[in-house]
DNA sequence: ATAGACCATTGACCATTGTCTATAGTCCAA
DNA sequence: TTGGACTATAGACAATGGTCAATGGTCTAT
């Protein structure tokens, strides 16, 4: 039996979040709900605030909250394997990379833009305008 | 004198664009208000093809639309220097460079965290859930 | 003349991750 | 008992960049 002593006001403020994102990810599905007290109040023992610091890891780590709530589910389905857990890093860290791809390509860009012009005089005859002018957009979209 | 002889469906399908997104851009000031035929509907010339392009590229390249909203200020403002335009540029290099800085934090993160599991066996015991669990949240986000 | 394509406006809606407001009930300490 | 701190709900609002629907007017080719 788990002492459930907590209200919402303190596992928020243990877990380092606000009420409001506490009542935000119970919406969500990310948080269970809770018992209530007789006046309705929820109440939660220390294993939320565990969950709640989970969330806030994975999504330090870029995880978006639909992420989070696929792996809360992993974390708590006793089929769950390490290797769905690990595809799901994996994915992610496909993800990252191919972001930073994607930012890098875009920088060169910027740089190259950038050393395009002296940086002296009116705007009248920029490089930089006239590229932004002329050039085709590339896509740098992530899907 | 130019000529206007561009509908908005004209004008969208040679920039590349929706009709709701020239409209769009219309409500957010990216793209003046035009003038409009008897039958009130809207006419562009040509040079509006390339403000759209202008905004296309710079979206590709990562400014936000209010950001291509004051490069296309500095545009078309006489005053302006070639010394503003590049500074523009320089902050979203920098911008840039830090998003992908941040994100390389991430991915470090990540493998590490990917390579402390084997990927073999019942989830009930896996270090990437358990680290998750643990760990403090690092920051990793660009202001 | 009429169908089909085009254009107009207003306003709602999408995803994301919360944050804030208004109104009202509850709990605790002095 | 009373004031301040806490909690409840519903729903609006934020930023970003559009997209879509409803309703109705216009243009053009046959």
């Amino acid at each position: 039996m788990v002492m459930k002593d907590l209200t919402i006001g303190k596992l928020a403020k243990r877990a380092g979040v606000t009420i409001d994102t506490v009542r935000f990810y119970e919406r969500c599905g990310l948080v269970a709900e809770p018992e209530r007290t007789a006046s309705n109040y929820r109440i939660y023992s220390a294993t939320e605030v565990a969950r709640l610091q989970f969330i806030k890891k994975a999504k330090s780590l870029g995880f978006s909250l639909n992420e989070i709530k696929d792996l809360l589910i992993l974390r708590h389905t006793s089929e769950a394997t390490k290797a769905e857990v690990k595809s799901r890093v994996e994915g992610k860290i496909r993800a990252v990379k191919a972001k930073i791809i994607d930012l890098s390509h875009i920088l060169e860009d910027l740089e190259k833009l950038n050393q395009s012009c002296s940086g002296h005089g009116s705007a009248d005859d920029c490089p930089i305008l006239e590229a932004l002018d002329n050039g085709e957009a590339k896509e740098h979209v992530c899907h």
